[in-house]
Parts: C-alpha cells; structure tokens; sequence
RNA sequence: GUGGGCGUAGCUCAAUUGGUUAGAGCGUCUGGUUGUGGCCCAGAAGGCUGGGGGUUCAAGUCCCCUCGCUCACCCCA
C-alpha cells in the first residue's frame, strides 16, 4: 500500500462544504475592500526563503522542503506566503500601480514538521498583503479584513494581540537589552531557553515554560525602546483599532517566529491558550524589499491557516456540514433505456436541474434505494413500457403519486414539480 | 529532532488468567416484491489482528525490533 506522505491530507467531498465556505468568506471580504486575488508559484528559488526569512529561524534552519531540480537550481516549496507576493510585487514592477497594492491569497505552505494536531507538513493558508504604503491605516485595514473574515464565520471570541518590534535601527538596542537582562537569569533558565539567548532573544519572551514566563514581565519590552515614528506609528494604529471597534491587547511579549517584521504584529489567539493557538497572524515587513533586489517597499500582511480556522469553527459549532443533494435520478430499466436515461439526464442538466443517471439498467427496487440514497427528489423510470409508449414514469419521492408523461414534455413537468409549492 | 499514548473488517468497537474456525453494530451489495424507495427481515462480501522476529504445546493477547497513526515539546498557521 502506498500512503499519502507524512503531514499530508486527503480532503475528501463532505470537507469540500466547509472548506469553500471559509474560501467563499474570505473572498467576499477581500472583494467588499479592493484585495485583488494573486497567486504565485508553489514553488521558489531558495534564496528567496533563506534570505527573507532569516537564516536563523527554524523554518530556514530545518524546515523547508527544497532540492535541486534537473538543472541544478535549488528550489523550495514555498514556506510561506509574503515572501513570493513581494518578489512577484517586484518582479511585475508592480510599484507603477496605484498604491497600496493589496492582494489576497489562498495557497498551500509546506513545513517539513512533526505533525500534530491543526499542523501538518502542507497546510493552507488564505493571506493579505498591502504593498507601497506605510501609513498605520494600512495596518488597520489589513487588520480589520482578518478580523472581518474570521467574524463572518462565526469565529467571534478569539483574541487579538498586538505589539511592536520597532525598525532596524534600534532592535540591537533592544536586544542587547533582553541579553543584559536574562544573561544573570541564567541558572532559571532550561536549555532550550539558554539557546534562544544566544541565537535570538527574541524568542525567549515567546517561551511556554511557566518559570520563564514569570522573568519575562518584568524583561524590557520592545515599545520602550522604539524610535518616536515607530510610536507613533503604534499609537495610531492603536487609536484605528479603537475606532474599528476591534479589541484588542497589547502583549508585550509577542514576537514572530519570522525575522523580516518591523513595527506591527500581530496575531489571533482562542480563548483557551492550547498548544498550536495562533490560528493567524502577520505584521508589517517594510526592509522585506530590500533583501530582494534592495529596493524600498513597505508592506503589511497576514497569513492565516485554512485548517486552524476550520479547527476553531468545529469548535463552535460553525462548520457547514450538509451539501446540495441531486434533484432527479433516471433509472433505465432495461439496457434500451440506457441512451433514453442519459438523453433525459443532459436534458435536465442543460436547464440547471442537478440530476444522476443510473448507468446500469437494474430493477425498479434497487433504482429507487439508490435515488433515495441520494435524496433526490424525483426518480425517473423508464423501462420496457415507456420506450413502447414514447412516455416515462415520473415519481417524486415524497410519496405523491407517479405520473407517465410524454417524452418530451419530461423537462417541462420535472421543472414544475420542483418548483417551491407556495 | 525529543518524549508519551495507540494500532483487530470501510467506520465504531468486542474477543475470560495466553486456549477450538477472531465476533457485533453501522456502512456496502443482493434478496424478501416477474416493474417500485425509506421502515422491517434474510443473506453475502469484506481480516496475513500494521509488518518482522522471539517466548510457548498454544499468541489478537507476553517480549524485542520496525512501520504507521496520534498527542505534546520545539516551532508555527
């Protein structure tokens, strides 16, 4: 038996309601504020990962799927979503468009994990990005769309958290200050933390482990360290939000596992802080640009995990579950009936009414155990009898009586037997 | 990469301290009705008990290895 790879699902028709459902959603709420959709290929050179994302972070370290194609280029799938929208911002010269850019997207992101519950190696993920435009409206506004969707679903208790990390220029100042602070902490530190210290700070406020939580409210916080238009820029978005009537808190300790954000953060959380929490998130990435082909373009984004999503609508009990069900079933009783059913069946489909035809002739029982199955509405019965009479039997299946029409008056009486009795 | 839990029919689960031919419900198919659905009834198909090795007169059951699934850590969506 070969299986699917590890990580990897199968989505099988009675998922395909609810997961076009939150597609559906999120392309209303993208159309209703001008989000354009993009796509870009699934997959990328490498260095476009490795130099954006940060050699340092896990995701480059040891979780991308790349490999050499035949001409020796190293390709990655893509392990995320902002990256190849801003390459592509570039590469289309899209800097001559009106300004800000705004697209959306909804793609498939390969981390090579272990998998567990709401993560798995390829997932998929519908994002926003705002290019060419640095006003904290932008922020607000890709916010909002986020917030928007999840709303529209039914997803209506999840937290937002909000913090800011600053500009380039002064994150060595702040980092240096987490150094100085943890550095005596050390002896209360587990190993995994006393890594992160060496290799990113950062991280250490994003930590779970409760001991290290506690240090943490009293470790500098980032906003303290900001430039006075980084402020700024957070108290107008903040001031935004409010008037969004979006709520909010801002956490200090958030920080993103993605080295590229300035600024705004941003991330949506459930109520109850489980394990694989953040269902999305994103923030601003105005120097992303610049490790491309070096040149300046703000932007801000999100990313937020299809599969999470449904997660907590399942957890709501928000998840569409019933499907459209066939309105006719023809059943040909006898093989010379075959060419009739099918006949009828295009007739019917051509005219909008969803209808399945039975392939193989068989007995009247067995045809109407099927369509019933089906939940269809009216069966169709043409067999010996009809074909002699030009006619078929039609029978709705709400146990009203049957009736034999001529042939070619079926789509005509089939049209009006479905037509909502009022 | 690290740690825990679990692998019996398509699904959910049984199977006495190790003891005959591994069962049930649901689902599927067929029949009960020479051309009439649901409900009901009957029958059938469907298992190398994840795989390999070991202990034993005897292994679904005990031991080891392996694969898979799953949950958590790490990290993230």
């Amino acid at each position: 038996m070969i299986r699917r790879p590890r990580g990897t699902n199968d989505r099988l028709s009675e998922d395909h309601v609810a997961w076009q459902h939150v597609i559906d959603t999120f392309t209303h709420e993208c159309e209703l504020r001008g989000f354009k959709p993009i796509s870009t290929p699934t997959l990328e050179h490498t260095d476009l990962f490795s130099r954006t994302t940060g050699e340092q972070t896990d995701i480059v370290r040891k979780e991308m799927y790349s490999f050499e194609d035949r001409g020796g280029d190293s390709l990655t799938l893509r392990p995320e979503g902002t990256a190849p929208v801003v390459r592509a911002y570039l590469q289309n010269s899209m800097h001559n468009l009106l300004q800000p850019v705004k697209v959306a997207y909804v793609a498939s992101v390969f981390r090579y994990d272990r998998p567990q519950a709401g993560r798995y190696r390829e997932h998929h993920q519908i994002g926003a990005e705002a290019l060419g435009d640095a006003n904290p409206a932008v922020d607000a506004e890709i916010i909002n769309l986020l917030w928007s969707t999840y709303q529209a679903l039914g997803i209506s208790d999840l937290q937002l958290h909000i913090n800011s990390l600053g500009d380039p220029d002064t994150r060595p100042k702040y980092r240096e200050a987490l150094i100085e602070y943890f550095t005596p902490l050390k002896p209360h530190l587990d190993p995994d933390s006393l890594r992160q210290l060496e290799t990113n700070p950062l991280r250490l406020l994003d930590s779970k482990n409760p001991a290290v939580i506690a240090l943490c409210d009293d470790a500098p916080r980032s906003v303290d360290f900001v430039n006075s238009e980084a402020r700024e820029h957070f108290e107008d978005l903040k001031e935004l939000l409010d008037a969004l009537d979006i709520p909010f808190t801002q956490n200090n300790r958030l920080v993103r596992g993605l080295d590229y954000y300035n600024r705004t953060v941003f991330e949506f959380l459930p109520p109850d802080t489980g394990s694989q929490s953040t269902i999305g998130g994103g923030g601003r990435y105005d120097y992303l640009a610049e490790l491309i082909d070096g040149s300046h373009v703000a932007g801000v984004g999100f990313g937020s995990g299809i599969e999470r999503v449904l997660l907590n609508m399942e957890r709501l009990d928000q998840k569409p579950k019933s499907t459209a069900s066939t309105s006719v079933y023809v059943a040909p009783l006898v093989k010379g009936a075959v060419p009739t059913a099918l006949r009828i069946s295009n007739d019917l489909q051509r005219v909008d009414i969803s209808t399945e035809s039975g392939f193989g002739p068989s007995s009247p029982r067995s045809h109407l155990r099927r369509a019933n199955a089906l939940t269809a509405k009216i069966a169709i019965l043409i067999g010996e009898d009809e074909l002699q009479k030009n006619v078929v039997a039609i029978k709705p299946l709400d146990g009203s009586d049957q009736i034999a029409v001529p042939r070619d008056q079926t789509v005509h009486t089939v049209r009006n037997l479905l037509k909502p009795s009022t």
